[in-house]
DNA sequence: CTAATTGCTCCAGTGGCTAGAGGTTCAAGA
DNA sequence: TCTTGAACCTCTAGCCACTGGAGCAATTAG
């Protein structure tokens, strides 16, 4: 049996964290001590830390609900769960599409700045106007 | 002259998203008619740009509001403006590179599912079994 | 003049936590 | 066994950057 804490230290999720996730119904109410204090078992582990992993990619609180659901029906088919993963897949890359373009800008606008004074100071000019970028966003 | 409207669609910036800058401070606040509609005129169009642009690469509001008081300053040192510029590039950077970590690891499981059911799908054994996973996240 | 559109303020909600107040329980050492 | 201090409990509010709705007032096109 783990208290809290122990899970804490275990999945590396802040406590106030997993009590969230039980509020959001990503973990089932556990066990408690005589003097109400919560007492989880391997199992909330396990998935404690499959609620992790699936955060650190990126997934949103829903999406690891509906996976959850469908783990707890090992007989269906698994083209959702297949779809979860392609979905975060593609909105992964779009993410780091766009962030390389604001790369290439900012670093464009932060390396050129050869002026002394906020007056004649690059990033302020860039930023002010939209006709010294290169690229369109 | 413009309304708020006007304003809204030459920028590509929402209403209550306009008058959330105002109150944050970001805008300040406009001439208003005899009805007490906003009229915004020129530098407050240009400011908006300015606001709408550096969302667009990723500054956050405070760093924004920096930058606009730096701007009211042409005569200061802009070595404040280039480190704003250049944290965010910082930034930038990383997001991707943790990014392309995440990409990584998802395109390995979304693509590796060859079940049928839930029971075998690599997506949510993957998920479940951190062991799998090649890099360390 | 009328009707549709746009504007106003104020308040509440989003997501995913995080932090604090004020109190209770637990576990280890004396 | 007692004590002390860490860890736990619930409840509430705050974070960021908006977004949307209610209920009403002003503007504008026909």
């Amino acid at each position: 049996m783990y208290s809290i804490g122990d899970l804490s230290r275990l999945t590396k999720v802040k406590v106030p964290t997993i009590r969230y996730y039980e509020q959001m119904g990503l973990l089932d109410a556990p066990e408690r001590s005589e003097g109400n204090q919560r007492r989880f078992g391997k199992p909330e582990l396990e998935r404690l830390a499959f609620i992790r992993h699936a955060r650190d990619l990126g997934l949103k609180i829903d999406s690891i609900r509906q996976l959850i659901d469908l783990s707890g029906h090992p007989d269906r088919p698994c083209g959702d769960a297949d779809r979860i993963a392609k979905e975060q897949l593609a909105s992964v890359r779009e993410r780091i599409a766009s962030l390389r373009k604001l790369e290439a800008e900012l670093e464009r606008i932060a390396t050129c700045c050869t002026g002394e004074t906020v007056g004649d100071c690059y990033v302020i000019r860039a930023l002010s106007d939209h006709a010294l970028c290169d690229g369109d966003h």
